[in-house]
This record gives C-alpha cells, structure tokens and sequence, in this order.
DNA sequence: CAAGGAAGTGAGTGCACACTCACCTCGTGG
DNA sequence: CCACGAGGTGAGTGTGCACTCACTTCCTTG
C-alpha cells in the first residue's frame, strides 16, 4: 500500500479515534494500532502529532463542505429551497457523530493550537461563503443557521440531544421546521463506541 | 488558611488556568504552584484531578446562572424586557473569556466525562427554567437566545470574533439589537494570556 | 503542658505517551 | 544479479504528570 493510501487510513482511523476520545486523549500508538501499522511507521507518515491532528481537522472541515455543497447542487437541480436543503445536510451529518464531536473538539483546542484555529476560521469562511453565494439567505438567516449548528453539536456533546425532558425538546427543534434536528436514529450515546463497521451491506 | 477557603482559591486558580490551556493540559502541578500550596496538599483538598475538574466547572456553571439571574432580576425591577438583558449579561460574562472557554472544554469533555456531563445537563435545564420563568419568550426564542451563545463561544473560541472580515462582522451580530454580542472591550486573542490582575483600580 | 488534630510539605513512584534509531524486506531498473 | 529506494518494524528513551507517603508545624482544648 502507498504511503499516500496509508495516510489516508490513518486520518480516517484518527478522526474516528480523536472525535470518540478526544484530540488530546488519542495515544499516537492507538491510532497506529488500530489502522494496522507500527507506531514507529506513523511518524514517518506524519511527522508530529500535530500534523496528523491538523490533517484530521482539515479532513473533517472539508466533508462538511463537501457534504453543503451537494446538498446544495441537489436543491437547486430540484428547485427546492437551499438553505433548508443545507440544513438537512448537517441533520444527515449527525447520524454518525463523528464529525460533530470532532468540530467541538476543534473548537476548543483553537485557542492553544494556531493550525487548528487558523483551520476553523478558513472553514467557517468557506462555509459562510458558499451559503451566501448558493443561497439568498439573509446575513441574519445565515447566522441563526450556524448558531443553531454549534447548539446542536453541544446538545450531542451533551447529551442532551438525547434526553427525553420538555427543555430538551426544544433545544433540539429546528429552525425551518418544527421538527427535530436530529435524525431519528440518533440515539446514541456520545460514549457509546462508535460502530467499528461502516453500515453499508 | 482553612481548608474550606484553600478549595475556593484552588478553585479560582484552576478555572483561570483551564480555561487558557484546556482541562486536560493543565498540570495538577501548576495549578498548585500558582495557587501557592504544595502539590501534595492539592490532592488533600481534592482526592482526584477528576473531582476538581467536576467543581470548577459547577462553579462556572453557578456563575453564570447567578449572573442571569441578577440580570433578570434588575431588569424585572426597571421594568425592562428580561431576555434581552439576559443577553446583556451573556455579553457581559464575555469580556472575561475564562467561563466562556470553560464552557467549550466542558462540552468537550462531557462525551468522556459522566460527571461533567451530568453537571452540563443540570446547567442548561437550570438555565432553561430561569428562562422560561423570568421571561415570556416563546421556545422558538429560547432555543435562539441558546444557540446564539453557543455560536458565541465558538467565535469567541476560534478569533473569529476579533477578525476584521465580513463573514465575521454577520457571525458575531446580536439577535436582538443589530450590534455586536461582543463587548467593545472584547479584543484579546484567546492565545494571550489572561489578565493577571483584576482590573478595578 | 500534654495530646490531638488540622494545615501543610519534600521527595518520591510508576505509568503513559510522543518521538527515535537501527534495522529489515521487498520490488524494480540498470 | 545487485543496488537502491520505498514500505515497514521492534525495541527503546526521555519526559511529563497524577498520585502517594512519611513527615513537620502549629493551634486548640482538656
């Protein structure tokens, strides 16, 4: 295998990892370990922690976008209106909550870690920049949307999201609907493992 | 020094140091160095780094739900609409980045951490009630007021409340007036360290 | 003035973890 | 057929950190 494929298995071993444990509670040898290769090995494909951790931050940004843009190109293809389109795409994103805990880790180690935090600032950017052109969403649209994305990524942290009480409720209705943000299958407890195999039979 | 007052100084030390390093990175030891007590009399006051963790975040919690509070209350007295001056106080807590910061480790953490994750949960259900009781906001309000503080923390969190950019101008504009959450004050970058000294000369 | 107990410490111990070094093993091109 | 470069490793090393233990000091109270 490429070493160019291996990085590619290890960041997605990682971002599994690090969103499950958390970015500083990962051990190097556990990422390795788990993505079949020597801990010696892992630091000649990434030669610090902390570039592997800013690969898995970049990589996990890039989704989201990835993830916006279809979403996106989908509605306005069916002519329905986009940013509900949007909306739902980060609903779909939750189902596997990786992504998710990995932002919010993100975010909290922006202050400390320069890479990371430059990272975070380009991918709001991005984001807010592919809304507002594929969109026609009002600037305080837009900004209810992202708000309401970082509370539901603090209701999963939380578990919030999973609680069966009145405040819980409507913390996790939407802003376009009035249906729930989450998915209906999203049940899992953030300490649940993450399901090892991808559902896809 | 008593005991009792001992834990409240930890406590206070600890909060200012976690909030700049993040939990995890911050040393038992320095925390007992700059609180000015041995590192082995640290773990007399506080069996574990765990139940440490656990009461500076249920004083930061404690915190900010007084702060709404007072805030709600003064508002009732002068007759005020309360939620937006709950709001004030949210902005008012933000010219002290430490129980913002906090607040993102917190939720961070809480995936991993039975007890800080309980005391999140009982924070936002306490700060829900106080809401609900003060004010006459609807839950789709509610939901917003929580949101927009979320957002709030991320940015404050990420810098992107101190970018001078537009995306950022949008992101960081209050719900109810059109001015910025942020308090004019607001210009440290979460990297500087924070200020030693109380300023109230 | 003992005796007890609360406040407080110096000096470890053991473990987890980021990172390294010398070395191995093929597949390929000359 | 052999040299060399890319993929890959076993076995460390040094450090940082949570936590402990035996011990001191001093203040109260009978």
């Amino acid at each position: 295998m490429s070493a160019e494929e291996r990085r590619e298995q290890v960041i997605a071993v990682a971002s599994r990892l690090m969103a499950e444990r958390g970015i500083g509670a990962t051990p190097t040898a556990e990422v390795a370990e788990e993505a079949g290769i020597s801990h010696a090995y892992l630091f000649r494909l990434f030669p610090t922690k902390q570039a592997l951790v800013t690969a898995v931050v970049e990589r996990c940004n890039a989704e989201i976008h990835e993830a916006f843009k279809t979403a996106a190109d989908r509605a306005r293809a069916t002519g329905e209106d986009v940013l509900p389109a949007i909306g739902m795409a980060y609903g779909g994103l939750l189902s596997d909550p990786r992504r998710l805990l990995l932002q919010l880790h993100a975010h909290a180690l922006s202050p400390r870690d320069p890479d990371v935090r430059a990272a975070m600032q380009a991918s709001f950017r991005r984001l807010f920049a592919l809304i507002q052109r594929e969109t026609d969403a009002t600037p305080d649209e837009i900004r209810r949307f992202f708000a309401q994305g970082m509370l539901m990524n603090v209701l999963a942290a939380t578990g919030i999201a999973t609680l069966d009480e009145p405040f819980a409720d409507v913390l996790r209705t939407g802003e376009l609907d009035g249906a729930s943000c989450f998915p209906d299958d999203f049940t899992a407890s953030p300490l649940d493992p993450v399901a090892e195999e991808a559902p896809t039979p």
